[in-house]
DNA sequence: CATGAATGAGGTTTCATTCAT
DNA sequence: TATGAATGAAACCTCATTCAT
C-alpha cells in the first residue's frame, strides 16, 4: 500500500506507531497553516519528535502530506464501505436517510481534513493524487449503489444516479468547506434534514413517503463533535 | 476598494492597465502551479514584465493573489448581479432555469479560477479573505432572492431558501472542482439539465411544471465571460 | 559548451565575469579543503559574493566544480594545442625538449588544479566527467603527435607512442601530485632535465644526440600561463 | 601503531577481527562512492555490522579511512620490502624486471585502492597522512635500493636514482589511476613490457642487454596479493 | 518609469555520533 | 557485546523583496 515510503527502521510496528504520531502532528499544523506554509521544524514540534526522527519514518515532507490525506480518506471509506453491512432490514429510503446522516456526521467530525483535502491534493505527485482521488470516488460509488438499489426496488426514480450520488457526497463536503457560510445559517442536524428532504423530493417515486418518515429524524442521538 | 494596495505609480490608468496585465499573467502560473509554488520570476515572465515593474504596481506576492481572486469573483458577481435586470417577463421557474444555466456556464468558463479559489483563499490575510468570502456570498444571495421570489409567487415551496440557494451555487462550483470525476460521466449541458431538474423537483409546488419547459434549453446564448 | 548551466542572468558578459570570479574563489577554497569539505558559505565568501548571487550564475555546487576543473584543463589544452604552431624550424628532438619544458612548467604553475583534478573528477556527473577526461586525453594526443613526427623523421624509435606520450604527460602531473615527495629531492628544472634525458634515452635512435643539446636548457623563455 | 584508535572492546583478537571486517566493508563502499559520499549506514551495511558495533571498534569515520588506506599500503609495502629477500642469485637488470612486473601486478590487483589513495589522502588528519605518505615513500625507497645496486654493479648508469625510482613507482600507479585511458590502449602485460623496456633503455650501460632477456617475460608466476 | 542583480534568512534534508536497551 | 532510534547542527539551495542604475 504505502510500502514504497522510505524508512530507516526495520521494525514495522514502530514504523506504524511513529507514522500515526506524525499523522496526528500533521493534523495540527497542516490544517492550521496549510501544507506549504508549514515548515519541518514546526512539523517536528507538533509530532513531538526531532526533525531527524521524522525523517527516519518518512522520506519527505510530501510523504507526510500523503500519509495524512490518505489516512483520513481511508478512515472515511472504511466506514462508508462498511455501511451497508450494518443496515438491518430497512427500505432504500430509510437506508439513504441513514447514509446521509452518517456521512455528513463523519464529515463534521473530520471537517479540517475534508477542507484540507480540497485544498492540498494538488501538492501530491501524480501517483499519490490518483490514489487519493480513487478513495474519494469510492464514497460516491457506495452512495450510488444505494440509489440503484432504491431504483430497482421501485422507490426511487433517478435519471443519472452517478450525478445524484455525487451531489449527496459533495453537499456533505460543503458542510466542511463552506462552514464560514453555513455555520451562521444552520446547525449540522438542520443541514442534514434539509438536504435529506431536498434529495428525497427529487428522487422519490411516491412523494408522500418523504414527509411520512420525517418524524424519526431526531430519534438518533447526535454523534456530532463539539 | 483596493486603494490600500501599494503602487509607486501615480498614473491611475497605468496602474489599472498593469494590474490587468498582472492578473492575466497570474492566471497562467497560479492556476498551473499553485500560489506557493509559483515564484516571482515566473510570475514576472508570465506577465511580460520585469520583477521590478511588478513591484511598482503591487506591494507583494500576496497582493497578486488577492487581485487575481478578487477580479475573478467580481466578474462573476457582476454577471450574477446583473442577471435579474436582463430577465424579461418570465416566471420564477424559468428564471431559475436561466440562472442555473448561466451560472454553471460561467463556472465552466472560469474553471481554473474556481478551483484555485477553493484552494488558495486560505493564503490571504483576514481582510482580503473577508472580502473574497463576501463576494462569494453575494452569488448565493442573488440566487436566494430568485428563490424567495418564486416562493412569494407561489411557484416554489422551500423550507430554507438559503440552503437551497447555497446548494445551487456550490453544485455549480463542483463542476469545476470535481471535474476529474464529472467530466468522465457527463457533459456540461447534461450536468446542467440534471441539476436543474433535481432542484426543481425538490422545490416546485406543481411538479408537472418541471418537465414542461425543458424544450428551451438551448434558447439563450451564452453569457459566459471570456 | 557550458550553455546548459543554469543562470538567472541574461547578460552574457556579466555571466562570464561572475563565473570567472567564482572560478577564482573556488580555486582558493576547493584546493585547500577539497570539494566535499567546502561549504557554500565559505565558497561565497571566497568569491566575494553572497550565496544568492552565486546561485544566480551557477546551478549547483557541482557546477562550480565543473567550471573550475574545466577552466583549468581548457587553459592547459589551449597552450598545449597551440604549441606546435609556435615552433620554429626545429628538429623533433628539440621540439620534444621544448614540449616537456613547457608542459611541466604549466603544471608547476597550476599545481593545485592538477592535484585537485586527480582527486575530485569522480565527483562530477558522467557527462561532465567525460568532458574532463576528453580534455585530459587531448594533452596526450598532442604529445603523441610530436613523437610520431620524430619517428617519421627517423629521430625516434618507439614501439608504442601512445604509452610514451602518456608517460610524458603523467610524469609532468606527478610533479604536482607528489610534490610532498619530489620537492624535497629536486627543483622543477632538475626534474625537467632528468625526465627529458630519461625519455630521450629511451626513444632516440642516435643516443649521442641526447647529451648534445643539453646546453640550451634555459634558452627559451617560459610559456607558462598566468 | 594504531593503539591510539578508540575501541570499547578489550579483547584484542576481536578488535583485530572486527577491524578486518570493517576494512573489507570499507573497500566496497569507499571505492564505489568515495569517502565523503559514503554514510555510516551504508558503511555498516557493507560491513555486516550495526552502526553501534562499528563505533565499538573504531572511533570515527575518519578512523576507517585511515584503517583502509593504511592496510592497503601496508600490504603493498610488505610485499615490496620482502621482494629482495625472495630474489635468487640474479643480476640487477633481471631483478628490476622482476620488481616492475611484481609491483605493477600488485597495483593491478588493488587498482581501486590505489586510485582511492590518490583521491582521499587529503581527508586524513596530518598524523595519519604522514604515516600514509611514509608508507608510500617506502616503495620508492625499495626501488631506489635496487637501482643503486645496479649502479654499483656497473649495469646501470643513473644521474638521479630517486627520480627514476619514483618514475617506476608512479608509472605503476598510473595503470590504476588512468585506467580510463590505458585500458583501451593496452593490456597490463603490454604496459609492463613497454615501461620495462623504456626504463631499461634509459638506465642500462650496455643497451644490448635490454632486448636480450625479453624472452622470459612470463617465467615468474604472479606474486599479486589476493 | 523600468530593470534585474543582489541579498540572506529560512526552506528541506542528511548524517556522524551517542546511549538506553 | 550488540543494537539502531534519536539527535540537531549544518549542508545545499530558493526566493520575496529592494534599490542602484
Amino acid at each position: 500500500m504505502n510500502d514504497d515510503m522510505r524508512t530507516y527502521s526495520h521494525d514495522e510496528t514502530l514504523v506504524k506507531l511513529r507514522r500515526m504520531q506524525i499523522i496526528q502532528g500533521a493534523a495540527k499544523v497542516f490544517v492550521e497553516k496549510g501544507y506549504d506554509r508549514t515548515n519541518m521544524r514546526e512539523m517536528a514540534a507538533a509530532c513531538n519528535m526531532s526533525i531527524g526522527a521524522l525523517y527516519h519514518y518518512v522520506g519527505s515532507k510530501e510523504d507526510i502530506l500523503y500519509l495524512f490525506i490518505n489516512d483520513g480518506l481511508s478512515r472515511l471509506s472504511e466506514v462508508v464501505e462498511g455501511f451497508s453491512s450494518r443496515l438491518g432490514d430497512i427500505s432504500p429510503t430509510e437506508a439513504l436517510r441513514e447514509f446521509i446522516k452518517m456521512y455528513y456526521r463523519l464529515i463534521d467530525d473530520g471537517q479540517n481534513l475534508c477542507l484540507f483535502t480540497y485544498q492540498e491534493t494538488k501538492g501530491l505527485d501524480s501517483n499519490a493524487r490518483r490514489r487519493v482521488l480513487d478513495a474519494a470516488a469510492r464514497d460516491v460509488a457506495a452512495c450510488e449503489k444505494l440509489l440503484r438499489w432504491g431504483v430497482e426496488a421501485g422507490e426511487f426514480k433517478i435519471d443519472n444516479p452517478t450525478v445524484v450520488a455525487h451531489n449527496i457526497i459533495v453537499l456533505g463536503h460543503m458542510w466542511a468547506i463552506r462552514r464560514w457560510f453555513l455555520r451562521k445559517r444552520c446547525t449540522l442536524e438542520e443541514y442534514i434534514r434539509e438536504q435529506t428532504e431536498s434529495i428525497l423530493k427529487a428522487i422519490l417515486v411516491d412523494t408522500r413517503a418523504a414527509a411520512g418518515s420525517r418524524k424519526d429524524t431526531e430519534r438518533h442521538p447526535s454523534v456530532g463533535v463539539k
